[in-house]
DNA sequence: CTGTTAGCGCCTTCAG
DNA sequence: CTGAAGGCGCTAACAG
């Protein structure tokens, strides 16, 4: 049925040694040797089997995606981060495996079992949170891992991940520029990776362009459209002079947005409002959201790449943060 | 490094057949000789090998998610499906490796040829069209494999689709329960396979409602948000006692939205609008819009299912079609 | 009930 | 330059 080695070494009339090494390009063969045995393998369509090729070298060139609360939401960004991981990987010759953590909780077994069991040289893990249970193997193992938008490093974990404090500074720069003087700013949950950071790039931000705040106009939500309308309501109460709120994702934004237009403020000219996140939605709501993009596809290239080099190379495992941009449309 | 077999059988005293048996629970073991393995198994933390396993095996339990058009728009529905499609693999203990044509391609193999290389025993297709040169090969191909949104039927080759014809027909008649009387579609790419049984489904629904409509209140737009636009602007000059309109796609749904806000037309009052395909934005433009939503995580949690039975059961692939929903919402 | 033997398809010393 | 032999980790007859 299908064609071995063992076949192409016969009609070849040489050792499967001999195939072997002509096909993997070893220097030893007679090049008339090669050329037949390449026409031949041709001719049969022989194709190697990664499995056997796998056993013998002890490597599957193979990674692992690594799926944290696989059916949550969250769409937009995994399926860019996914792409590029997975267009870098073949690059270099490698497959990749979807893993879910539901997957391994399931089977009881712990996710680096779960890779040792399928030769996973490697993995990519995204959509992992703080306090996921995981985080802890996954720094700790010796299975090389890049993690995607939180920061873990260790001698055999590296990351990748938005430069969250130059992006939320890129936003409050605008909003100065354009002549904002009190500026608000909505977070996410208080203890999310991400939402410590951006706080801290409020902060700078403001300090830096040398803006007054209080404590009190920096409010959390939960990244909700119902949670952004909500707190921005309660901001406005409080500090009735805001005419510009960034929001720490674009799904909140989008609720201010809402309750804008359901309390007859007007956007841009009453009040600024900037997102986070660049999700499609954004240029498609009325107005239209100016919004901090991060590079989707990039990260997950970029973490491909860093596995790559730390297989390859032996390379030690680093944190990259990769520059956001700031997409100015109508609502800032 | 890694514990094999051998390593427990030595540690348990017997021979390495014995381990095989007792962890793959044969019947032919010793009961207080297979509790001896198993401790001995757990207290090394053993990990069968599937590399090794699938070699000896000659199968990998491993399949293909095959993605035609990898990097091309951000598709919502990709994702579903794919999460669709591994949930339901990962229940039958498949592992899902992801294919893109463009490696293939890249590497001037045939997919085909890409699968055998690494043992995949059957492959999900998702985004690929009518025309492209793919299609022959999932059709004529001995490799299982199921078709997402493309009826393709042969011997070994099924498919799920959503039931275009009945979701149309659920759009035509919500308008014409709520009193329409003069109703237009936008339809797709008039070769696309979609825009044909939507049509179909059109044509069937306007005649079993015993509505009456002329051939030129059926246009076809691109699929974007300006195509739909400019359609309806066209429609209605043609047609100005329109009353709704029904859309191939939400986009273009979302165009004709932009387009009677920009001309004062008010929706549902003036004119109703229905889309298809339930795309996140539909829930937040304003009004917001009443679509068709097609079971994307059961699609491919179905085509999942079919191809484990066609691999396990040796059942005929068949071609299923999935029932759409109408989500009523404001426009409509 | 258990061990011995023979591979799965491939790569890699080690001898010619 | 080429081939023979051994083995990667595991399973499956075939004997005891």
């Amino acid at each position: 049925m299908t064609v071995t080695i063992r076949d192409v070494a016969r009609a070849a009339g040489v050792s499967i040694t001999t195939v072997s090494r002509a096909l993997n390009g070893g220097d030893d063969v007679g090049e008339e040797t090669r050329q037949r045995v390449l026409e031949v393998a041709k001719k049969l369509n022989y194709r190697p089997s990664h499995v056997a090729r796998s056993l013998v070298l002890q490597k599957s060139r193979n990674i692992g995606l690594l799926v944290s609360d696989f059916n949550r939401g969250g769409h937009h960004f995994m399926y860019d981060v996914l792409v590029g991981v997975h267009d870098k990987l073949a690059e270099y010759g490698y497959d990749v495996t979807l893993v879910s953590t539901n997957t391994a909780r399931q089977q009881l077994i712990s996710y680096v079992d779960f890779c040792r069991e399928r030769s996973l040289e490697g993995v990519v893990v995204m959509g992992i949170r703080l306090d996921d249970p995981y985080v802890e193997e996954v720094v700790e193992s010796t299975l090389p891992s890049v993690v995607i938008d939180l920061p873990l490093l260790s001698r055999h974990c590296g990351y990748v991940m938005t430069d969250n404090v130059n992006g939320v500074r890129y936003a409050i720069r605008h909003l100065v520029n354009t002549g904002r003087q009190h500026i608000g700013f909505i977070n996410g949950y208080s203890h999310a990776a991400v939402s410590i950071e951006r706080l801290r790039g409020f902060e700078a931000a403001m300090r830096a362009y040398g803006m007054a705040y209080s404590r009190d106009s920096i409010l959390h939500a939960d990244f909700t459209i119902e949670g952004g309308a909500k707190a921005l309501a309660d901001l406005l109460s409080r500090h009735p002079e805001t005419d510009a709120v960034f929001f720490a994702s674009d799904l909140m934004a989008i609720g201010g947005i809402q309750h804008c237009k359901a309390c007859g403020i007007r956007i841009p000219d009453d009040l600024a409002i900037i997102g986070f996140d660049n999700i499609e939605l954004g240029r498609f709501v009325t107005p239209s959201l100016t919004t901090v993009a991060q590079p989707r596809y990039e990260m997950g290239s970029d973490a491909a790449e860093m596995l790559v080099r730390m297989l390859q190379e032996d390379e030690q495992p680093s944190g990259t943060l990769l520059p956001p941009e700031l997409i100015v449309r109508e609502s800032a």
